[in-house]
DNA sequence: TTCAGGCGCCTTTTT
DNA sequence: GGCGCCTGAA
């Protein structure tokens, strides 16, 4: 599918470095091959660069910036560079400083399209209806809008969560649709026919609350510039450069956006791969890429084809596997590297053999010297990485989680920044809600009510309201005195906030609203840690001028950026680990219903396994020398034992490429292939063939724990010590055997752990 | 208003 | 099997 002839004609094409500057290349286009070359000197007219995985594609983006800026075909702030992620924007400053330095710090118009958005709607937001302070509302808030709303149309809401609906009004703003322009048949997919009508209701209430949702930070650019052409023009004429970093990615608002502001100077490089699409559930419309040129007259294309990651054993599985989507590009990925294993198809009985495997296979590398940093696992579920991390506690593999949690959805730093929220905002009524009871002030959904109904009927917001119903009789009591209290602290803390200490300030409403005694009164087992990351976010906050900037940054930045320097093995989603490489890669539970996902199938049909395909194209290709894929017999999901037959995919490898390994004498002597029907036509032949767990556990007992336990050492902890443990928390313990303890944990758990994974408590 | 027990759901996730 | 959300009783 791919046509090699691309190149060489865009090759000989007028490229305005050929020749003389050949000679004189500047230092930072040094070891860059001709394409990649290529594309960071074709700065003018349109240019998709595919970048295939591995290719050095971030190599190229930062030598194109680098390149406009050092011939002095653009300054900083003439430069639109968009990435989708915080991490990839700074990245790209920091990388892009390295050769430019201090000028970087005027590439105003670095950052995430939704960071962008919001430079312009803080701008402009008055000709669209926004005040220039604004609030900007996480997906959270958004939900709880919109519950508001359903629930004031008589909703049964069993029949029609808010949910459904949250969703479709983030999908209709993913395709730049205003509650106007939403396709009448797309009404009925709510409530008969009323999801036009919430979506335009929930619009409004956006608009009293003087706030955007994520979705609107792009949508409302759009009609900004759609309604104001002198704005608009101003931002064409601004925007000599634009950059646009995993082009694949974009949703259609944001290719609207882009197409309006390229129209000026037509200097547009869009980067991407859409092979590693994998976020069309999410708005993605990988027909961005595909329509490239049709869209941008004139669009040269290159290719970068030569990987400088993965083995050629890598390269071919995955290409192999990739070749089943239709409707692609096409890429061949190739490499001058010689050697390498194949990929490895390792069928097991059932997780926790699976995470055993893994972990045998993981000590046996370490003893190679390879270090825990080079592997990672990826997983197609969150739920998977459960097995996963009980192995590695008890064999002692330090493990790092990527994803999951993350620190400022935690629902404690959510309540103070909701505390923080409303004194910057009086008019922030979500964050006013949120907090109205916490800690529990006796102020319940019957007082709730009567302040939205005064707040719906006089159009102002919630502790507006709340100052009004406290001077009538339609509050009595104890509700009325606190409510007061309650308008009588924010008042006070917003004088303070005058001071510009912001960390003073939370300290005091911490102590003055009794929030964190909320927490020291709480017996459960967790109150500690929720105290310890109220502590963590005052020191979050320590790097920042004043609330403002505060709280402007974790509205956009929700990721947790502590930094951990131990050598440890990542654990994440194959989602989360786009962008990543490793010199080794698991890939466990390729079975089908779980990868491919049945859900993707099932909704997506077609387009969801052709996704789930990339998904796959994705984790492989994350590999440099090693992927070894697993698949279970029996997986326990959802408290019952499937029997899953093989991924697909499996099948679909190609074989030159593949090692079939043994099933752990499930099979007797026989190497047999797990082809698709591999398991599902013999199901006896586990139960059969299939050495039992005890038996396994003692052979990896002499061959993995014993050389671990010459060079374990005395533990500094002694019985009846009291512990604290990340996940299980506090416990005390029971028994000592050199670094290995046992813990009674006050959760109730009695575990074996090894004495690095708990501190003194 | 609060808390306990019951029901339903259960992929991926950044901003 | 387990969590989160909602409902109903005290």
């Amino acid at each position: 599918m791919s046509d090699p002839f691309d190149i060489d004609n865009l090759a000989e094409g007028d490229i305005p470095f050929d020749g003389p500057v050949e000679n004189t290349a500047p230092a930072y286009m040094e070891g860059l091959n001709p394409p990649q070359r290529q594309a960071a000197t074709t700065i003018n007219g349109p240019l998709l660069v595919l970048a295939g995985a591995g290719t050095g594609k971030t190599r190229v983006l930062i030598t194109r910036l680098a390149h406009i800026l050092t011939t002095g075909s653009g300054f900083p702030g003439q430069i639109l560079a968009v990435t989708f992620t915080n991490k990839a924007a700074a990245e790209m400053k920091e990388r892009v400083g390295a050769i430019i330095g201090d000028a970087v710090e005027a590439m105003y118009w670095l950052g995430t399209f939704h960071a962008i958005g919001v430079k312009i709607l803080r701008n402009h937001g008055n000709l669209v209806g926004l005040k220039s302070n604004f609030t900007i509302l996480d997906s959270d808030d958004q939900l709880r809008l919109v519950k508001q709303i359903v629930r004031t149309h008589d909703i049964d809401e069993k029949r029609w969560n808010p949910r459904i609906l949250a969703g479709l009004i983030d999908g209709w703003k993913n395709r730049g649709l205003l509650p106007s322009q939403v396709p009448g048949a797309e009404a009925r997919n709510y409530a008969e026919g009323k999801g036009i009508t919430l979506y335009a209701e929930y619009q409004a209430r956006l608009k009293t609350l003087n706030a955007a949702d994520f979705g609107d930070l792009i949508l409302l650019c759009l009609v900004l510039f759609q309604n104001n052409p002198d704005v608009l023009a101003d931002y064409q004429r601004r925007f000599r450069y634009i950059l646009v970093d995993e082009y694949q990615d974009t949703n259609v608002a944001q290719y609207l956006l882009l197409r309006l502001l390229a129209q000026g100077h037509k200097n547009i490089c869009c980067v991407g791969d859409d092979d590693q699409s994998i976020y069309g559930w999410r708005g993605a419309e990988v027909g961005n890429i595909l329509r490239f040129e049709q869209d941008f007259k004139d669009a040269q294309i290159i290719r970068l084809e030569q990987n400088y990651r993965s083995t050629k054993h890598i390269l071919g599985a995955s290409g192999g596997l990739i070749e089943g989507n239709v409707g692609r590009l096409g890429k061949t990925l190739w490499t001058e590297r010689e050697g390498g294993e194949k990929v490895t198809v390792n069928p097991v009985w059932d997780g926790r053999e699976e995470a055993r495997n893994i972990g045998e296979m993981i000590e046996d590398r370490q003893r190679k010297q390879q270090s825990l940093s080079e592997m990672a696992i990826l997983v197609r579920a969150g739920f998977q990485t459960r097995e996963f991390e009980e192995r590695f506690l008890t064999l002692g593999i330090p493990y790092r989680i990527i994803g999951g949690f993350r620190f400022y959805e935690r629902a404690e730093i959510r309540d103070v920044i909701a505390y923080l929220r409303h004194v910057h905002n009086p008019h922030d009524s979500l964050a006013f809600e949120r907090i109205i009871n916490v800690p529990k002030r006796g102020i319940g959904a019957a007082t709730v009510n009567k302040l939205h109904n005064i707040s719906r009927q006089d159009n102002c917001s919630l502790s507006d309201a709340a100052a009004r119903i406290i001077q009538t009789d339609n509050l009595r009591g104890k509700a009325r005195g606190t409510l007061s209290r309650l308008l009588d602290d924010f008042a006070r803390w917003r004088d303070q906030a005058q001071d510009n200490d912001h960390i003073a300030l939370t300290e005091t409403i911490l102590e003055e609203s009794g929030y964190s005694d909320m927490w020291r009164m709480d017996k459960s087992p967790d109150a500690e840690g929720k105290l310890e990351n109220l502590g963590e976010l005052i020191r979050a906050m320590e790097p920042f001028e004043g609330l403002d900037e505060f709280l402007e940054h974790i509205a956009l930045v929700m990721e947790n950026s502590r930094n951990d320097t131990q050598d440890k093995i990542s654990i994440m989603t194959l989602h989360g680990s786009k962008g990543l490489e490793f010199e080794t890669v698991f890939l466990p539970g390729w079975e089908e219903d779980l990868f491919p996902s049945k859900k993707s199938l099932e909704e997506q049909g077609e387009k969801g396994l052709e996704e789930e395909r990339r998904l796959a194209y994705v984790g492989l290709t994350r590999a440099k020398k090693e992927a070894h894929i697993f698949h279970v017999a029996s997986r326990y999901l959802y408290g019952n034992y499937t029997s899953p037959i093989p991924s697909r995919f499996i099948s679909e490898l190609p074989a030159d490429h593949v090692e079939f390994k043994p099933s752990q004498g499930m099979y007797g002597q026989e190497t047999q292939k797990a082809t698709a029907k591999g398991f599902s036509d013999s199901p006896r032949s586990w139960s059969q063939g299939y050495i039992s767990p005890q038996l396994n556990r003692s052979k990896a007992k002499t061959g993995i724990s014993q050389p671990r336990r010459k060079t374990a050492t005395t533990s500094a902890y002694k019985i009846s010590d009291r512990v604290f443990h990340d996940k299980f928390g506090y416990g005390v313990i029971m028994a000592c055997d050199g670094n290995k303890l046992e813990v009674d944990f006050e959760k109730g758990s009695l575990r074996k752990i090894m004495d690095n994974f708990v501190s003194p408590a």
